[in-house]
Formats: C-alpha cells, sequence, structure tokens
DNA sequence: TATGAATGAGGCTTCATTCAT
DNA sequence: GATGAATGAAGCCTCATTCAT
C-alpha cells in the first residue's frame, strides 16, 4: 500500500515533470507570452485538461522553473561560502559559479525578467526569483564592505542590484562573446570599481 | 484653402500626438502585454478604429515612442559632445544626461528593451533603439582606450553593453533611491572599474 | 449660366465616370469582394466621402457598368435584327456581336453573375442585367419557333437560358482557347441541337 | 477504454456533421460571403471557438461539401458506365443521374462554382471539384467522338465545360420548371446538336 | 461638391478554462 | 488522474458610412 502511494505519488511527480520540461522548451523557442498552454502539452505529449491538475497558470509555471534554478544556484553559492576566502575571491566564485548554471537553463532568467512585463496578469509574477539571487549577493557585499574590503559609499543593494543586471541583460546579449566570458568581464570591472582603493 | 488642410493637418498630428501619450500612460500601467488597442483607444477618448488611421499595430506605437526617445537623447549627448573633456568626464555627463531624459520617461525604455524579446511580432521591435544609445557610448570609450584613458583589457563593446544594462534594471529598480542618484553610484563604481590602473 | 450649369453637369458626369472606370478595374484585379470603397476611390484620385455623391453602394455600381453594358449589347442587337434574316442567321449574329462586347467588358458579367452569390446584400443584385439578354434572345427563339425554324418542343426560356449559361461559364472558362472562338463553338451546337429536324 | 475512445470519436464526427449541415442550410439561405461563422455556429447550436475545432475557414467548409458532393456523383456515374451503352445513351444517363444529386444538394454545387472565383481567398478553393465532373464527361465524349457517334468539329473539352455551364446556371435558374426536368431538355438540345450528322 | 478623419459594428480568431467521460 | 471537445470572452482588424470643414 505504501509503495502504491510511493508510486503514484512518483508518477504525479513524473508528469509534472514532463510538463516543467516542455514549458522550458516551449518557453525558450517561443518566448513566454506566444507559448500557450495547448502548446505546452502537446509538446509533453499530455492531454490540454492534464495542466491543471499541476499548475493553474502559465505564469506559474514560469515561476516554478525560476524557484528551481534560484534553488540550485543557492546550493552552489552556500557551497562557495564555505571555504574561508576574502570577499572579492567569493565574490568572483559567486558570480562565475552563479554563470554557469544560467548559462546551462539560460532562458529562464530573461524570460522571468521580462515575463513581468509581458504577461497579462503581471501581478502574478513577483519579484520572487531576484531576491534570491540578489540577497545572497548583497550579504557578500555586506560583509565585504563591514571587513574593509569593498568601498562602502555605495550601498550594498545598489551593487548588488548592479550584478543583477549583468546577468540580465548579458543573457540577451548579440555580441559574439560566450556568456560566461562576457559576465567575467564584467564582474571584473564591477570588483575593480567596488574595491576599497587603500587596498590598491 | 491651404489653411483649411493645415487645420486638418494640424488637427490629424494632434490626434497621433493623443494616442500616443494615451498608450504611453496604457503602457505605463498595465505593461505592454496587457494593454490593448481599445484601452488606449478608450484612454484616447477616441473609437478604436481610429487607431488604424495613424498605427497598424501596438508595436509600431512603442516603436514610436521610443525612437521619439532615442532621438532626444542623441541630441544631449551630441551637444555634451562638443565641448573638450576627458573620457571619463564626457562619459559621466553622458551618463548622466541620458538619466535624466530616461527618467523623465521611464517607462519607455524597459519597456522597449524587454518588448524587443518577447513580443509576439518580434520582428516588428528592431535592435533600433538600443544601437542609437549603445553605439554612443562605445564611441566615447573606445575614444578614452585610445588615449590611455581606459584599460584595454576588456572590449569597449562589453562595457558599453554593461552600461546599458545598467539603465535598463535599473529602470526597473525598487530600491528606494532615486532613478537618477541609482544611475550616478553604478556608474561611478563602473567609471572607476574601468579606469586604467596607472592613472589612480 | 447654362454654360455654368453644364460645365458643373459635366464635372460631375467626370467623377461619375472616373469612379465607375476606377471600380472595373479594381472589380477585375481583386474581384468583387475583395474591393473595398476606399480602394476604388484611391483608383479614382478622389476622396472617400466622394463617392457617396454618386453611389450608394458597391452594388450599385457594378449594377450601373452591368446596365452600361447591356445597353450596348441591346442597341447591337436591334441593329442586327433590322435586316431580314432566317431566325438562326439572326441568332447567330447576335450570339457572335453579343460575344464580341462581353469579350471587351470582359469582367462585368462574370462579376455581376457572381456578385449575387457573393455580396452581402444579395437582394441588392437583381437579375436585372440577365433579363436584357435574355429577353432579346428569346423574343428571336419564339419567332423562329413559329416560323417553324426551331424546334418547339423545348420551351424558348429554357434555350435562351441556355445561351445566357454558354456566356457565363465561359467567361470564366480556362480553357487555350479565345473566347470568342469559344463561344461560336457552342452556339454552333446549340443552334445544330435546336434547328427543325424537317430542315435537314 | 476503446469504447470510451470511440464514444467521443463518435460525438466529434456527430459535431462535425452538425456543423456542415448548418453551413450547408446557412449558405442555402444567405449567400456563401454573407454567412458568418457565427452564423454557422449559432444554426449549429455549438459554441463559435468550437468551429475551430473542426475547420479552419469558411472556405474549407465549402470544399469539404462540394468533395462529398463530388464523391457520390462520381460514384453514380461508374456506376452507370459499367452498363454497355451507346455514348449518347451513356451521357444522357450520366447528366440525369448528375442532376438528380445536384438536385439533392442543389445549393452547393452553384456556390462551390462561384466561390472558386470570387472567394477573398480564391487559393483556397481550387479546381478540385469540377475536373470531378467534367473529365468524367470529357472521357465519355471523347469515346464517342473516336467511336463516330459525337462530331468531332467541336473539341471535346469545349462540350463538357458546355454541359458543366448547364448545370451551373440551371441550379439558379427562375423558370417554373423543375432542375431535373431543366436540365433533362437542355441535355437534349445538347445532345441532338453534337451527335454525328451521318446518324440521322 | 469634395474631402478624409472618425466611427463602431461586425467579422475573425485564439486560448485559458471547464467538465463529462 | 487523464482526457480533449466545448466554450465564450476578449482581442484584433476592416470597412462602409457619416459629417464637419
Amino acid at each position: 500500500m505504501a509503495e502504491k502511494i510511493s508510486l503514484r505519488k512518483r508518477k504525479k511527480f513524473q508528469a509534472r515533470q514532463t510538463i516543467l520540461t516542455a514549458a522550458a522548451q516551449q518557453f525558450e523557442v517561443h518566448g513566454f507570452a506566444a507559448t500557450s498552454i495547448a502548446g505546452i502539452m502537446q509538446a509533453a505529449g499530455l492531454g490540454v485538461g492534464t495542466f491543471y491538475n499541476y499548475f493553474s497558470s502559465k505564469e506559474e509555471v514560469l515561476l516554478t522553473l525560476a524557484k528551481n534554478l534560484r534553488e540550485e544556484v543557492e546550493e552552489k553559492i552556500s557551497a562557495a561560502d564555505e571555504v574561508n576566502r576574502s570577499s572579492p575571491e567569493l565574490l568572483e566564485r559567486c558570480c562565475v559559479c552563479t554563470a554557469k548554471l544560467i548559462d546551462e537553463n539560460r532562458f529562464i532568467l530573461p524570460l522571468f525578467l521580462s515575463a513581468s512585463e509581458h504577461s497579462d496578469k503581471p501581478e502574478q509574477i513577483p519579484q520572487s526569483l531576484s531576491p534570491g539571487f540578489r540577497e545572497l549577493f548583497e550579504e557578500i557585499i555586506l560583509r565585504g564592505q563591514k571587513r574593509g574590503e569593498f568601498r562602502d559609499d555605495v550601498p550594498a543593494n545598489i551593487i548588488s542590484e548592479m550584478i543583477h543586471s549583468i546577468y540580465q541583460t548579458t543573457a540577451f546579449s548579440k555580441l559574439e562573446i560566450s556568456f560566461q566570458e562576457n559576465i567575467c568581464l564584467k564582474v571584473k570591472i564591477l570588483l575593480d570599481g567596488i574595491r576599497e582603493k587603500k587596498f590598491l
């Protein structure tokens, strides 16, 4: 009986996963606005009605995809934080590994970021993704500022917003350079820009 | 007769203006996707059909709004360029006055920038706005690199993309600081980050 | 004064004519349903509103075009009738010269005939064209039947309807033969089919 | 499970049928152009959106109706051809039984024939119906010409076009005679007109 | 009389959502 | 839980028609 239930749960989980994957692919190909629920479910090889057993809207799917990504990022960052490093070093590492993850799920971040502008229901797409990133970065910056490793004439939240903006736009970049390299260069500039001058 | 025609043309121009303004306001309030043509025209106090006497789609309206803004920005930047200044100084000034203009038309830039990525008719929203900005900045940066005022281990187009990203995201910022101050702080970081080290 | 009026009238007549010609051309190019009043007036180089000074609907324009054609045909047929001929000869001549006229205004007949099917206001397109033709032919046939030149086991109106049908479909023919030759062949068959057998 | 599916499929088929019937009726009453999809679906007692589950345009509906009719006609004609007959006899029989079928679906043929010429989307209404008829008749005529039963100074395709025209116009006839009788009389004339003279 | 901008009814089409199976 | 046909609201767009100039 217990097995039966767990089997059922696994199956249910599977369908959910299938939908998420199909949605991700459709979003990537057609963009958020141009993707219909019918399209997702066709790509998923499931009936339209099934969608509503798992999600209540396209927005929720996107949110879920984004949350998954965020969780992965958080995990990686936490791992990076465990070793004892200087704040600039830590920040750089975090930026690099975040870049790697976003690169692997490239479409999600930009989609999410722009979805709020392009959804019919913008209220359903809260600022719940960004904080995940931003707060993590902000914490590192704050610590660095306390330790005197980063300049403190610019608030930490501004700096983390700036990091955020780098990811966002770079994901759309048309320049002939890889996403990760592009990020690295920008992070280098930023790090040089926020390093406390007396350390130079 | 000539007056008659000019009167009519003036009226026609006015109607166009009315629609643009109403559209801008609706875009700002509801976002691009959630704004319907009927909504725009209702806000404009005109019949739905009238829209099509002036524009052929919502995208075209957005494009027009954006083009108008870009032209203003270009003009200001050209003016700033005329005086002889150091590249960092020039860049800062341009950033500041661009910020001022964008601030006055805040909703347009982000809308445009994201619309180009995620409209149903992306082909109708070309990259015609951004270049206007980016190329201007890129030129200044290139000049500064040649003069040895800016670091040249990071390509100019990456840097101008970074500036671009600052405007884009800051326009969405939820932080409790004015748009222009926010931009100023970020530009300060960026300038410090790209200044040639030997000058320090 | 009289001249002024006549000048005005001539002008008015001219505008009307311009519209008719433009409409004919547009109908020919785009078909009846796909032609808009705006399109006609643009082709005519006149303002949209002007249309309503002369006609009250697209249907009326078509009707006018058709009526003009019919009048021409009637005239020719009357002329042909004046000389004394046998009925078959007369009928053949009439058919031939009708074919010639229709050929010169090819688009009108088929347009008219099908417009009744494709207009939103079929009630406005009466059977007022066909009678013009049909009655003329019917008269000739009736006379021929009375004289014993044509078989009379088939009613004259059926025969004239058959002639009518020949024009109608031949105007649409995709066969690689000229309209007039095509008509001639069919008329030959018809004449052989309706000739009183005792004359053979 | 299999039954479930078949039940649903049966229902789906029924809905399709309902729409076809309703469309046919609406076309007959209001004409093709004046019939709206909303009108069809209201007549069908179904929601507007449902239409698009089955057809993609009014044109497609018409095409389907016409194809159905053509198939029926072809079937009948093939059957008539199996017995050994003289060409004139065969042709007459075919004409008669075609007339019967068209009579039962009177509105379809003319609609189709004219729609193909004057729809907004003429490309969607190919010459796929007429050939069905015309080619069948043409074959019979050709055979008759080879056998010396029909005159051969008029090409077979002209003659079959003439038969075609008879059906087309007679379907619109306002004469006070039944469709089938009307056709019969005209076919009699045509047959007399194309019979090889030496047989008389 | 000529104009053409304004109008809104009306058609088309999409699609999220429901619900009977 | 899975299905997919049915639904109708809602958006888009066209165009005949009006009317102030």
